[in-house]
DNA sequence: GAACAGATATAACTATATTGTATATCTCGA
DNA sequence: TCGAGATATACAATATAGTTATATCTGTTC
């Protein structure tokens, strides 16, 4: 196995043809369909299936053209550790969140690329998970903060934050983040949630399946504006994350308490594409998400738990 | 760049001496004084200090063998993925547990390896965080489950759990799996903690400041064991995972509730070593380890909360 | 159905890269 | 000081990769 070979496995996949691979690497067609070949012949699989105009990768060939570019992504870390890349990065590079992630997140993460790396255009999309997830296989995102999709197609994720979701009521229900609420103490009480294809409505379900009640959903709203809105009116309550309710709770419109027994919570991840390398510029976004997550976890702007790995990362 | 100088690279920093490495590869010395040397001239920095009895990795030598070390795990799963390996695994390969880690997880493991690897030979090792990570470090271990050492040297961690930790007491004290206790009421209570080098402690004294409470310590006792029987003869509560009181709790000798407000957990990682590549056997183990957490998370055999990458796993 | 275009695969040849051999040079230990 | 162990370089030998030529196949168009 040659490296040489796995950069033509990962053009003739992308471009679905040896000819065109040629053109684009600059080597005679004939040379890769052999290099193919061989890498073939040494792991004794198929790669492509060949039809008259142009291959395709076999089922085999995708899982071995995923590594192969983990491979490409581990060369150009070590091209970055030589070179300690300090010029700025250039490109473009979308980056897609859930709409509260978004409102949190957008101004420093804006604020750190103009800070390091003015040159670089970002496109900073909002959208629900699983618009999000499709983005992300298209190739339309290159990387994504996602809430737990466990049942994701190939994607590498890495954990950041559990979020606690809090009770919110309107400024005279007397909730205060100084005192917890008994999930029990819902029983009974009228609650606005998302609909069942939510994430969050899932979790909270759980948790009241958990507290051995019964939740009585008034009424259904997939905007948390509308259901903030409809909280602050009398409507009822609800449990959100507390990021979208900080204003109006400091302009004393709402108010919140934390849950507990159970407590309802939420995983983020960090999601990226895992058969497409991963750029420096890419990384460098991941990171740099991170370490603003992790700010806004220790100063409790950002109520939850942070998950991360011990390894260490580069500066 | 090229593979063959990527495995010359691994092989002489692990030998210190290119003499050495060309014995154990099989190819001359100057072919592998060239390598070396065409390899820092493409990536323009020393790998290597020479001197006259070998040569030693610098620290950027260092920092690129960890990603050359990846390449090479991507390539080895590159030909697992090709070949399908259904054969039994061989080989030798060394566990780290902390200690109550051990017990839950031994029985399972080892009737996981006998049934799908039973030549490969187990050795499970219990030990403290501390030395588990230096073990890790020196090799002497392929992989460990730590907790979440977040100051470690390079090592490459996937967190597993967040473990509830429960308040102990004799059988007599009313404590109870259905009823969870405020952390406040604590204040004033004789609290048995191991001493505060032990991870366990700081997490519980973190939650008392949270609690706004002062720890009455009464006794420091590193030993789960030790701490269990003050506790039953009525020397006061501790605060442990409930995994190592379960048999206690069954058999009447202890009382354990959860602890709410906040509740004391802590993070579980696996970790392997970054600058070493990772074995199939090594891998294996590590998510079969994995799996056997799940488990008994699910059937709340192991009270705690999993973690994971929404990363689809090969079966 | 035939012709043509676009594609892959193979053979043979050429060019380039890598490895081996010889040996110079350096460092360290006895 | 000498010898052993080590690395680095020059040159020759060998192996590999790329090019050219061309056979073969498939799909599209007329």
């Amino acid at each position: 196995m040659e490296l040489s070979q796995l950069r033509t496995l990962i053009h003739v996949a992308e471009l679905g043809s040896l000819s065109k691979a040629a053109d684009r690497i600059g080597i005679a067609q004939p040379a890769l369909s052999r290099q193919i070949r061989m890498l073939e012949e040494e792991l004794s699989v198929r790669l492509f299936t060949r039809h008259g105009r142009g291959m395709v990768l076999t089922d085999k060939g995708r899982e071995i053209l995923e590594h192969a570019t983990r491979v490409m992504t581990e060369l150009e870390e070590i091209r970055a550790t030589a070179s300690d890349l300090d010029a700025p990065l250039r490109g473009r590079i979308s980056i897609g969140f859930p709409p509260t992630v978004a409102d949190i997140l957008s101004l420093p993460l804006v604020a750190a690329f103009r800070r390091t790396h003015p040159q670089v255009e970002l496109r900073l999309v909002g959208a629900y998970t699983g618009h999000l997830l499709d983005w992300l296989h298209r190739g339309e995102i290159d990387v994504a903060i996602l809430y737990d999709p466990n049942s994701a197609r190939s994607l590498r994720s890495e954990p950041l934050l559990l979020e606690n979701l809090f009770l919110i009521g309107p400024p005279d229900s007397g909730l205060s983040g100084e005192r917890s609420i008994p999930f029990k103490d819902l029983d009974g009480k009228r609650i606005l949630l998302p609909s069942t294809r939510h994430g969050l409505r899932t979790i909270v379900e759980q948790c009241a399946v958990e507290a051995g009640i019964a939740l009585h959903i008034a009424i259904e709203a997939d905007s948390y504006a509308t259901l903030k809105d409809l909280v602050r009116h009398g409507h009822g309550w609800t449990i959100l994350p507390l990021s979208p309710i900080h204003d109006d709770i400091a302009a004393g419109r709402l108010a919140a308490a934390p849950l507990i027994d159970p407590a309802p919570v939420r995983q983020l991840v960090l999601s990226y594409p895992a058969d497409r390398p991963v750029s420096r510029l890419t990384r460098f976004a991941g990171e740099t998400i991170a370490d603003i997550v992790a700010d806004h976890v220790e100063r409790k702007v950002w109520p939850g738990r942070l998950l991360g790995r011990g390894q260490v990362r580069t500066p």
